[in-house]
DNA sequence: TTGAAAGCGCTAACAC
DNA sequence: GTGTTAGCGCTTTCAA
């Protein structure tokens, strides 16, 4: 941009409403070739001094481009909007970020339209909705979906007017392409970690066994261990919720085991914390007695945890940026490579193993 | 809205493209009509029957209003723009809700462009002056800044062109208005909860005691002890860093004083992490015979601790809500109430006190 | 190379 | 009550 290099005169910031018009004038050329050189257009030739006066036109009045205006004759916003949950709950906020991110590499806007879980999937999908429609109005051109976990989804019909993408969720309807986490990679990724270090007896404390994560992550947890010639023991596997109270009382019944485990693969870091607890009260000591894995990556859990807690990302940021990647190309009319990309899920060593 | 309650037909969904001439076609009268009936006008005796025309026209023909030519032909956007560092580093996303939901129940749109904390204060102020620029350049009526931690900033030059309010920080050359939270009456707040459970020797660990955050909690904290004839020991007063691993540190100390106190007051949660390790490595209990109170109220730590952790909670949320209601008072032309509008920080019982 | 002219979809006087 | 008329600030043919 030529404006932050230079800036215009006091008096001209302060004089709001210079037009491309203005420009034209005080460069002593049309608006065409004002809108011309403004817009980098190619193949039109604009002489290096005329283009020069014109630049220098737009700083002396310290021009300002209206987006507005220029969205509705050339027909195209450079907008996205994204619709989610995470500004309500605020757990997967970095998908917000690498989709924000991306978008402002690609020059382009990204409306952020608030939602509600607890509609999301009901019946009650009023803010959905009218987020949806306040979005359409604002003439998107594509349109982004993000949930707090990886669930099914139903997306507004009218969603279906601009290119679509959903984030860390899918379509309960099946049409729409998504990004969500690889969880099946990743449950094999925590487990092949913990066998490394030698564990052959491990315990799992599991969520909800009906969700996607659950399922994911589990079936690579039985990956893993069938690649080393080992099983899960069903007994070593229980589930609670997702707490740290649920973690705790899962741990419990898991280290009283007549036979209990050398390692904890907890689902995710909340548990983890109850896991921690369970394991000190009885005296025994991370990693040496037992080691402990993770999953989510909860920055302010697994990193503040005694000792920190090694754990496997959900790779929030990176969902987001794909999404928009794939925004771009859907917008441009290319094709797209699958109707939903699995995005792996990284391990992050710290001390629990 | 009507649109929500009655679905246009499937065919009238595909078919973009409807404007407000269709309508107008479609129900047999005049621009003029559908424009004032969409809007609202008032004072503008519109046949009860011909509305009802109007409102059914848009529904079957699936009419939406384009956003952007309403902005252009009427001079106001409806859009205030939020530069922020919270979606780079995620602390204080509870300003964006807070912030997005009034916004939305002012039917307003809220753009939110991302800032740098690195660059926030000092010379380089790249990503801001961007951000802003792309925000006016798409006609925001009014620009909000927030900041992850309280404390003064740099504001581009470019903001003065709208109304402009600080969020959870204040402008250093002091010409904006901003809200921030009243750290000395949280101080306060808590070393009275203290109190009032009998603790008379009180220990203090302390931020960098420069920060806004300090200087009032502190200040907070002595005002409580002196109302109650008491003072603060000196001896009792260490700063540490703001972590864990600061506040191990800083507890140990205070721990280890010949005279130790009987409840520690924490400047911040996550030091407050640090001194439950200190506290329960000596053997000691939270709150038998130690008490803890903390400060931020960082859910996934006060809430996760055993046993959860009392503290001041910072009123994010409401303070993003404030500054949207600042912005439409600014916008409409009215006086605003103070430079520096204080916001409460109330107490969170739980169970460390 | 540049300019004229039409028009994007809407609002808002003002006249009918 | 309703229609006419000008724009809002810009892009984009099409001619010059």
């Amino acid at each position: 941009m030529a404006k932050s290099t230079a800036s215009p005169s006091a008096a001209a910031v302060r004089q709001r409403g210079v037009t491309m018009s203005d420009v034209a004038k005080h460069a002593g050329v049309s608006r065409t070739a004002v809108s011309f050189v403004l817009s980098n257009r190619e193949n039109t030739s604009i002489s290096e001094e005329t283009r020069a006066r014109i630049i220098e036109a737009v700083q002396v009045l310290g021009y300002r481009p209206n987006a507005g205006a220029r969205a509705l004759a050339s027909r195209r916003s450079d907008w996205y909007g994204i619709v989610t949950e995470i500004v309500t709950a605020p757990f997967a906020v970095d998908v917000i970020k690498g989709a924000q991110d991306q978008a402002w590499l690609d020059r382009r806007f990204l409306l952020i339209a608030p939602s509600d879980q607890a509609d999301a999937v009901g019946p009650n999908q009023g803010l959905e909705d009218a987020a949806t429609e306040k979005l359409l109005e604002q003439r998107v051109e594509g349109l982004l979906y993000a949930a707090t976990f990886h669930r099914g989804v139903h997306v507004p019909a009218s969603a279906q007017e601009v290119p679509t993408v959903l984030i860390n969720c899918f379509d309960a309807d099946g049409k729409l392409p998504s990004i969500v986490p690889d969880e099946r990679a990743g449950g094999r990724v925590a487990v092949e970690r913990l066998l490394r270090s030698g564990h052959r007896r491990i315990g799992v404390i599991n969520l909800d066994p009906d969700i996607p994560a659950a399922v994911g992550r589990l079936e690579g947890a039985r990956d893993a261990l069938t690649s080393a010639g080992l099983e899960l023991d069903p007994d070593l596997v229980v589930a609670g919720y997702a707490t740290a109270d649920g973690g705790y009382e899962a741990a419990c019944q898991i280290l009283d085991h007549p036979d209990p485990p050398t390692a904890l693969f907890c689902l995710n870091d909340r548990m983890a914390t109850g896991a921690y607890d369970a394991i000190k009260e009885r005296g025994l000591r991370i990693p040496d007695d037992i080691a402990v894995i993770g999953f989510d990556n909860q920055e302010l859990i697994a990193a503040y945890l005694r000792p920190k807690l090694t754990t496997v990302a959900l790779p929030f940021q990176k969902m987001g940026a794909l999404g928009v990647q794939t925004l771009n190309a859907l917008t441009a009319g290319q094709p797209i490579l699958a109707d939903q990309q699995l995005v792996d899920c990284p391990l992050l060593e710290r001390s629990s193993v």
